[in-house]
RNA sequence: CGGGGCGUGGCGCAGUCCGGUAGCGCACCUGCUUUGGGAGCAGGGGGUCGUAGGUUCAAAUCCUAUCGCCCCGACCA
């Protein structure tokens, strides 16, 4: 509780004296010139602020006040809250229905992993000790020295356990012991769970130290077909983000230096944020048989060979929610794609004491009517709050249509829409009103669809030269350019610039590309961003 | 880990320099009036000032220690 209480208190201040001092200082006096200076920043007390002067704060503010998630006492890890999970859920729901259609199963793997699994593979171990929490100890007892409870230290484990920072190594010593056979392949298993990696710099959804995510862990015969579950996923998260998120993602694959530790080959899908920024949305990896290696998991063949297996894993996590707040949101709040809301429509009824009944019944038969359309509606039939309060609250909440009905509307037959997209209100008969909602969602969806993917065209150059992209790097943006295939050079951008190669995309094409910084021939045409 | 800052009702803060027994806004509760873009008025409840120790007649305020958190830098879905 009082963790809680500091984390906002403290951050608060600073900003609150900033703001404070600038006008203050002589404000007054300036007040007798003929032109007052607008004052540097204007204090918000209601809603959010705004994208274009603070945009990590517009993204905090955006997620806790749409009551998507809040801070959990430990640092680093946040509640995610009922409106932020039924998100979760809708995206669940999603990705279910597709790694089911593909073959997939579900299944669970434990939290803990013994210390000398985690070991086993080099370059995994490498990637992720340093942000492994580990459990040493299994008993608390009264302190004896004072009040309170420490740790038993007769209670030391024989064996340190690790908290799954993802879970490569129990899933293939359980593989080792359920592959024989080419018979008992492939196996395609997918776990939904929570990883704890010890992150230093935390933000809502986007890093924390622990998150859900879905992890896919497949065991194959063949390269090939290792390779082609690889690419599979990877496009059934194109398709999941595209077309439920409404957010347009590049598809392609990660450099040596941004690869999966243990990968063989990383495949992602970035998205562009609304600071331009490029998010890691998806990461689909082919391991090679690097794990079968290090668990000795082997088959027989049919011509009784024995062979290592070949294994792809592939996860998307809760950081998909903070890409679709920092895709979509703007001024007022979120901006829900339909298909993901968990409330579509929301109806305001506006009544006074003398109207009451009657607007609540004419409400009440509309709510009904929408929702025999499929669709996901809710009555905000609050006396509490006013009307203007709930327009602004269900802006905040990203609801995509609010249907606006008072006496005056019913008088002539009609409700105000208004949608979430767009701005303005207008009219529409109320009989009918419900019967065109899920084709104005469908609209909404493509709307939105359609808006990022202006952004994102607006924002993604093909720099000329090399002064030209570090401009283009330092005002936010894609970059797509030729790239000599040398770490040492994507390392001196990164230095430079701060940008790294977000992937080099399926479609790329490096025939008569030279290096953007080195100007030699270039082996990969890459998408260079700052990324989250 | 290095640098900077902060812990005072649920939240945001003032009070700390110049010790005198805690205040403001929001939120909350009650009532009345309101309700088409974040309603108004009146009344009310709630904190011992991160924690521990010290100085003092007296500590949110001074001293010491300690814990925690935030921001910036070195890692990452």
């Amino acid at each position: 509780m009082t963790g809680l209480t500091t984390v906002w208190r403290a951050s608060q201040r600073g900003r609150d004296t900033a703001r404070r001092q600038k006008p203050v200082s002589g404000g007054r006096a300036l007040c007798f010139r003929r032109k007052l200076p607008a004052p540097k920043f204007q204090p918000m007390s209601k809603g959010v602020t705004p994208r274009s002067q603070d945009y990590a704060r517009w993204y905090t503010d955006v997620v806790q006040k749409a009551e998507l998630a809040d801070y959990g006492p430990v640092k680093g890890t946040m509640v995610i809250r009922p409106y932020g999970y039924a998100i979760w859920e809708a995206l669940q729901a999603a990705f279910n229905r597709r790694f089911k259609a593909t073959g997939h199963q579900n299944a669970y793997f434990p939290l803990l992993i013994p210390k000398s699994y985690f070991s086993r593979e080099a370059a995994h171990v490498k990637g992720f000790a340093k942000e492994v929490a580990v459990v040493t100890h299994y008993r608390l007892i009264n302190d004896p020295d004072g009040d309170g409870l420490i740790v038993d230290p007769e209670a030391r484990l024989e064996e340190e356990l690790i908290i799954r920072p993802t879970s490569e190594t129990v899933v293939w010593s359980m593989y080792k012991q359920w592959i024989n056979s080419y018979r008992d392949l492939p196996i395609k298993i997918n776990q939904w769970a929570n990883i704890v990696r010890w992150e230093m710099r935390t933000r809502l959804f986007l890093r924390t130290s622990e998150f859900l995510w879905q992890e896919g862990h497949t065991a194959h015969a063949t390269a090939a077909e290792a390779d082609e579950e690889t690419r599979q996923m990877i496009e059934v998260y194109r398709e999941v983000v595209e077309e439920e998120m409404a957010l347009p993602v590049i598809v392609g694959r990660k450099t040596d230096s941004e690869r999966f530790p243990g990968a063989v080959e990383t495949w992602s899908i970035e998205a562009m944020m609304g600071d331009r920024r490029a998010l890691q949305s998806g990461t689909s990896h082919n391991l090679g048989q690097n794990f079968a290696k290090a668990f000795d998991v082997t088959f027989r063949t049919e011509d009784n060979r024995e062979e290592l297996v070949w294994a792809p894993s592939w996860g998307v996590s809760t950081r998909l929610i903070g890409a679709m707040v920092m895709a979509h949101g703007d001024d007022k709040g979120l901006r829900l794609p339909p298909r993901l809301a968990p409330i579509q429509v929301v109806v305001v009824p506006i009544f006074k004491d003398d109207t009451r009944s009657a607007v609540l019944s004419a409400a009440g038969k509309l709510v009904t009517d929408i929702a025999h359309q499929g669709v996901r509606v809710e009555l905000d039939d609050r006396d509490n709050v006013s009307p203007g309060f709930k327009f602004n609250h269900w802006e905040m909440k990203g609801v995509p249509v609010r249907i606006e009905l008072g006496p005056k509307d019913i008088a002539e037959g009609k409700a105000v829409l208004v949608r979430r997209d767009g701005d303005g209100k207008e009219d529409r008969a109320l009989q009918g009103v419900a019967a065109g909602l899920p084709a104005l969602l469908d609209d909404i969806q493509r709307s939105l669809f359609r808006q990022a993917e202006e952004f994102r065209a607006e924002h993604t150059h093909v720099p000329e030269n090399w002064e030209a992209f570090k401009a283009l790097m330092a005002a936010g943006g894609f970059a797509r350019c030729g790239w000599d295939g040398d770490p040492q050079t994507e390392a001196a951008i990164k230095a430079d610039t701060k940008a790294t190669i977000r992937c080099i995309p399926l479609d790329e094409d490096p025939t008569g590309l030279t290096c953007i910084r080195t100007g030699k021939p270039a082996r990969h045409e890459v998408i260079f961003a700052r990324a989250y």
